[in-house]
DNA sequence: AAATATATTGTAACGATTACAACTTTTATA
DNA sequence: TATAAAAGTTGTAATCGTTACAATATATTT
């Protein structure tokens, strides 16, 4: 995914594509990592001298509100996101902290029991241990 | 769920059932209504008037640390507790904010995809509009 | 009863996020 | 192109949920 993708994608969810938020959605969907604001600014003040924290959580609103971006409460102090708007499900280390993708059949969970309620989101979080993290309990 | 019975499952979950802990997990069983510690708090101080609030969420931090409750992370500025430890789901409504429980078969979601990780937990949290939201809105 | 451990309190500190006003850049209008 | 209006960005201060900490109160042990 190019910088002419992204803009165009920006453009579609009716998002200008100033310099920051390319550079920001940019770094949303080639990093994959789920980061949080603070993360994002650290890793993009470097390169964008100017940024300013404020506008990392103006640019990520913005995606979330106008559907390009989801909000990942994963946390229970951060909020972290993604630009990932596929169904997919979220694991999260307890040891490490980084956060995984998984695929999901989301067929399968919603299932009887939510009586009349009428779901427009989706998440799902699994928290423990990474395989990484195990192979490093294990010596 | 009597008194007697929430004093035996705390002293089961090696926590000293003082009269604010039996309170505030009492309020939590019988309410099912998923509160912040500052809801909890807005609860039992009419009828705890010397409770601080900094015992609230020294409480409900032993409870989620000793097993006895789980943490909600369904909120993006708010935690959640519940001391329902049983395997379910999670819906809140956007518009009246409250959250359900709904049942849940697991067995369905943690299939293939996650390779290797070694699960502890699990949240499935779902977001929309209630059944009675639905009905307001259609008028 | 005295000593020790545990629980609770009130206040201050912390950290993530937002509010807001000033400033800059882009877009529209004349 | 010059001017005005709109949109984007910045830095700082404020807000709000949560935690740190030291003082006090209560419970347990000696
Ligand atoms: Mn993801
Ligand atoms: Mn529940
Ligand atoms: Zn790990
Ligand atoms: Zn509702």
């Amino acid at each position: 995914m190019d910088i002419k993708e992204i803009e165009g994608f920006l453009k579609f969810n009716k998002i200008k594509p100033s310099h920051h938020r390319l550079k920001i959605y940019e770094y949303l969907v080639k990093s994959k990592n789920h980061p949080t604001a603070d993360l994002l600014y650290r890793e993009l003040v470097n390169e964008i001298p100017t940024l300013s924290k404020t506008t990392v959580y103006n640019t990520l609103n913005l995606f979330v509100e106008k559907g390009a971006a989801q909000l990942i409460t994963i946390d229970e102090s951060e909020n972290r996101y993604d630009a990932d708007m596929s169904i997919h499900g979220h694991f999260k280390c307890k040891d490490c902290g980084k956060v995984f993708d998984f695929p999901l059949n989301f067929a399968a969970i919603d299932m009887g029991g939510l009586q009349n309620f009428q779901v427009e989101e989706n998440h799902i979080y699994l928290k423990g241990l990474c395989n990484e993290c195990q192979a490093h309990k294990k010596k």
